[in-house]
DNA sequence: ATTACTGCAAAGCATTTGCAGACTG
DNA sequence: CAGTCTGCAAATGCTTTGCAGTAAT
């Protein structure tokens, strides 16, 4: 595993634990949860203990470095790299697989709720379904 | 508390425990936790065990009668009578008072991912913002 | 050297489960 | 009366926290 990234965020004591941390997520196709991180930090020869991993989220999440990303039916947290995009996840209800979609449904969406009662500021879409490879396995039923 | 339903489901045992979770959540004007039934069974004077609650929701839904609500943020999972009907839900992030949508942004929506790489099957939608109480009382921010 | 970070183990919380007694149909 | 449902208490799984040692700047 490559420890170096291109660039380390500022202000950010940098650590054996949080370098993997961070090389992790920026190599995954896909966001990461606590245990993955685990396991992935395990598999490369760099173990970290779970306890220091949820900080290291925590402590990036709250610089902005990492964000929560909401996937549907997902028993755990999962994170990624915050890229300040706007972006959902279609996850395949066979393999949970997880794939980014990057246009969004809400972009000219008025809640009929708007106006008069609410004020909507954001917003947080999940969506399941067949990945091909499944979807493919099961005959397109 | 009335604890009488107007129709009470086909093929399923009637006990006091079920009536008071059935009868609560008819009378919810939001989706509610295992620990919210707890609670409202308590007040009405019909106390219930947090397990048997959990049972009763897991049986229900597995009939068909209850569904499990999506609410964005809420760390538990909450339940609502199925009204068969497709909803989303809006969550105040100051108060976490939960408010239905009626109308469903994805109704005409095609996922960039659909044709080629994934089905849409299914989705869910949270959406964050303050309502009308909690935005007047910060002057509309 | 100072202050923050880490590991370990134990705690916390929501939810689940085993078991024996209670109740419904 | 048989089979299901309930309560209790213990177990589970993910996440958090206290504390003492360790490492980064």
């Amino acid at each position: 595993m490559k420890t170096k990234m291109r660039d380390w965020p500022a202000g950010v004591k940098k650590t054996r634990q949080r370098q993997t941390v961070l090389t992790l997520l920026e190599q995954a196709e896909a966001p990461l949860s606590a245990a993955d991180l685990f396991a992935g930090a395990a598999a490369a020869g760099r173990e970290i203990s779970l306890s220091t991993i949820y900080r290291i989220l925590e402590y990036m999440e709250k610089k902005g470095v990492v964000t929560k990303a909401e996937v549907a039916g997902s028993e755990r947290v999962l994170y990624e790299l915050n890229s300040f995009r706007h972006k959902h996840y279609a996850v395949c209800v066979i393999c949970r697989r997880i794939i980014s979609v990057d246009n969004c449904p809400m972009e000219n969406f008025i809640p009929n709720i708007a106006e008069t009662d609410f004020r909507v500021t954001g917003h947080n879409i999940e969506i399941y379904g067949y990945c091909r490879d499944c979807d493919g396995s099961r005959g397109r039923g």
